[in-house]
This record gives structure tokens, sequence and C-alpha cells, in this order.
DNA sequence: GCATCTGTGTGCCATAGCGAACACAAACTT
DNA sequence: AAGTTTGTGTTCGCTATGGCACACAGATGC
């Protein structure tokens, strides 16, 4: 009963040389995340790292008021649980499973000592802790200068390179807990992007039909990072994946507390 | 001619141990950084590190159109410089001098290649990565739901405890580029401060009166950047020398973009 | 088939922050 | 001492967004 782990379908994993694959390989597992599931509480310690295939996972910070923004999001391109290896054991973001699928997972202590021990798997994780925090500075003066739909642009697109096709499943409701607005302004949002036919929605699913105009209406923030994330990681490659969906639903105390 | 050099006044030198900075220590030198020098630009390479003492420098992240917004400061609390030793080369910030002072300064690579063999100094360096990935962060949500008012009291704390006294030297103007908002509104916000009895200021120069109340007119995420930083770098301390200002302008320029 | 829940549409008002223009006074220059 | 530059105060109108309340329709369950 050993499984075949098919590592190449996430990218910091497909980027390791085979020796390093060979010495992680034992321990990574595959597993199923479900949507709305809680990987990591701000402040919290975290067990195990995941390296996403076909799911996505966010991080949030959450205010003490139970607003939230999203900070970054991980895809097949990267890890969540980059403290373990930094060596702060916890973050002040929460982690939460955004769209259900699976990933491969590991021992943060595991990671930490290969890291330690491994200079070209300290470059690669490093150079993906790089691209976060492009990716947070990003969300800082996006958050700060554009406008609700660039942003819902910019959010979508982010979707779009880390899922397998142009829908993504995810209610209003959470979009604008990811973007920290009032779901009113999505809806709004969302309303103008399906006018101009560039998506169509409903209930919960949204379907990129152009993809061209979503990005011209989307704001620099996208093109800026994508960019900047290919530079730190030269092999990005959309998922080619097929997509298993769960129908698990999203409680919304995993995205913002109690009001 | 050897000059004694006082490395406690940064406390991530101060953190090491003495072995590690004597290796370092020859390669250390005391520059003078003046206001509105910039050390880094978005996506250029840096030939040095720095480790401000009684310097403060902002990493900005400024937009095709010119408006810009800080993502974190850097004073003698950490180094400038990070993506030289996370391996990335360069990052999307802009690293501008906000108040003149001196820093050590070192170049890039011999950091970078002790950082590679030395675990307690890759230790201290990626923990300071992860207090700046904090304070990234929370600049994300800040900028989402705080007010002006709250962010002017945040960002005047961060440079407080930055800072040998309670005087900020710094133009409304150079303000409202690093919270990424109108002048006017900087104005409006240090008007209410000083009403409160909070702060008194003039023409580029701001004292702060009363820390506490400062503190309470904030919004939380000063307190959460602080308490995450200090958790990951056990030994900040207040900056305790003589502050020697240079009278160097800043040009706007040096903040934001042509208009 | 009926009740219920959940996701979306809409309208109304309040307000924070923007853009622009301009007045004024402190500081610096000569 | 006079002119110039620089930093700040103020005003007016505008827009994006927030808060709230509620209607409505697709989905789900009994």
């Amino acid at each position: 009963m050993y499984k075949k782990l098919q590592v190449q379908q996430n990218n910091l994993l497909a980027a390791m040389p085979s020796e390093l694959l060979m010495c992680l390989k034992p321990h990574l597992e595959l597993k199923s995340l479900s949507l709305g599931q809680v990987l990591a509480e701000s402040g919290g310690l975290m067990r195990y790292v995941y390296f996403p295939t076909n799911s996505i996972v966010s991080l949030l910070y959450v205010l003490e008021n139970g607003a939230s923004a999203e900070i970054s999001v991980i895809g097949n391109d990267g890890v969540v649980g980059i403290s373990q290896y930094m060596g702060g054991g916890s973050s002040l973001n929460r982690a939460v499973v955004q769209s259900a699928g699976q990933a491969y997972c590991m021992l943060s202590r595991r990671l930490k000592n290969e890291f330690d021990r491994n200079p070209v798997l300290q470059d690669l994780l490093l150079r993906y802790a790089q691209s976060l925090m492009a990716q947070m500075s990003q969300r800082a003066v996006c958050n700060r200068h554009h406008t609700i739909v660039q942003q819902l642009c910019r959010w979508l697109l982010g979707e779009l390179d880390r899922l397998p096709n142009n829908e993504v499943k995810m209610t209003q409701e959470i979009i604008s807990n990811m973007l920290g607005v009032r779901r009113e302004g999505v809806t709004d949002a969302a309303g103008k992007l399906q006018q101009a036919g560039i998506i169509e929605y409903s209930r919960g699913r949204i379907r990129v039909l152009d993809r061209a105009k979503l990005q011209a209406m989307s704001c620099e923030c996208y093109a800026v990072v994508k960019q900047e994330s290919d530079r730190l990681l030269p092999q990005v490659q959309p998922c080619q994946m097929a997509l298993e969906l769960d129908s698990h639903q999203a409680e919304p105390w995993m995205y913002s507390a109690a009001r």
C-alpha cells in the first residue's frame, strides 16, 4: 500500500532536485482539505505544513472586532506554514481552506530539520517566503488605493492561476471577507463585471468568461506580483489536474469572529 | 585608525553572540544616512545592507501612478536589505531614509555568505524577516479598516519606538506619503490630536506629549505588531543614543513618482 | 408540495476620504 | 528688509464605501 505521490502537482515540490525529493517523499502524505478548514490559527502552532495541489488556502488577518482581510493566497505554487521553517513557530495569520482539494502534508519539524541541513531546500523555501512578502506588500497598497472592482479582478485572477478550470466556487459573502469589504460591495462589483460580459455567476459559482478583459480591469497589482513570483520561482506552471470539490460548507466564523 | 564600533546600538547586532560579532565586525562600517536618501529602488540590487542605529528607514511600495504606501519601518531594531540574504536579490519595495542618522553597513555578499554558514545568524535574521512580515500583513488590514487618525497614532508610535526622543521630524506631506493618504487628511488628523493635547507640532516637527493617550487612540495594530516583534526578537530595547540630524532635504520624488 | 435557508439584489442615508484651489504664515535667501 | 519658498489651514463639492433593512429567488429538506 505504497501510494505513488504526484509531487509535480505542487510547484515547490516539483522544483526540488530528485535527491532532495527522495529525502522528503517518505514524510509526505496526501490529504484532503475541506472548504473552510482552518489549518492555522493566529498565533497558533502548526504540527504540519501543507503543499497544496488543487486546493487553495488563504492567509487572513482577523481584527479584534471580527473584520478581516486576506493577506495572501497559497495554492499549488506554495506552502502553508512558512513560519515553521522561518523559525518563528507561529504567525499572526489564520490559514483557511478556501477551495477544497488536496495537499501534501508533512510534519513541520521534519521540514525544518531538512531546511536547516539542505541549502537547496533553504534557498527554494526562502525565495517562496519572499514571494509571499511581495504579495503582502501589494495587498497593503492595493487596499489603500484601488477600487473594489479592481480588487475583485485582481483577486479572481489570483484564484484562476491556482485552479484547473475557470470556475471559482465562492459566495460573495466569503469573497467580501477576503477583500475586507462589505458583501454588498462585492455584489455591486460582480454585477458590473457580469454586465460587461467578463464573468457569469450564480449562487456561489463564478465563471470567468474573458480573462483578458478581467486583467484589463484589474489594478496593476496582479501583474506586478505575478511577475515577481515568477522571477523568484522560475518554474511555476498553471495547475493541470482535475479538481475534485467537496460540498463541505464553510461556517462564517472560519473567516471572521462573531460580530 | 581603527574605530570602535558600538554595535549595541542596533538590536540585531546586539543580539548576536560575540564570536559571530567578531566575524562580522571587520566588515561593518558606520555610515551617515541623510534624509530622503534612497537605499534601494524597487527591483534594484543592493550592494550593501544597513543596520540602522539612530536612523529610520521606510520601505515604500510605489504604484505606477506615483501613489505610495509605507510597508514597514526599519530602525535600530532591524536591517535594511533582507532580500539580500533571503536569496531574492531584490524586492518590490523602495527603501528611503526617513529620519537621518547612522547605520552600520556591510557588503550584502558578505552577510549572505555568513548567513549561509552560520545557523545562529540565520535564525536571527529569519526571525527578523518574520517580524517584517507581521508588519506587512498588519499594514494591509490597517489600510483597509482603520481611520486616518488611528493610523497616524499607530505610525507615530512606531516612530517613537525608534527615536531617542519624542520628537518626530517629518512634514505632514511626507507622512501622508507614508500612510498613503492626502496631505490634508494628515493635517486634519494631526489637528485633532493637537487639540486633544496629545501632540504639539509646527512645520515639520511633531512632539508627542502624551504617549499613553496616543496609544489609546491608535488602532490595535500597533500593539499587536509590537508584541509579535518582541516575541520573535526578545532583546529589543528602546534606542538610547543622542540623535544627530542632518538638515538634508527630502525631495518629493524620493517618496512618490512624478504625478 | 411546502417550509426554510442561503445567496443575491436594492435602496436609503451617513460619512470618510479625495481632488483641487487658495489663503496664510513661518522660515529661508539675498 | 523684501521676496521666495515651504508647510499648514480651510473650503467646496464629489464619490466610494459603510451600515442597515428588506425583498426575492434558487436551493434544500421534510
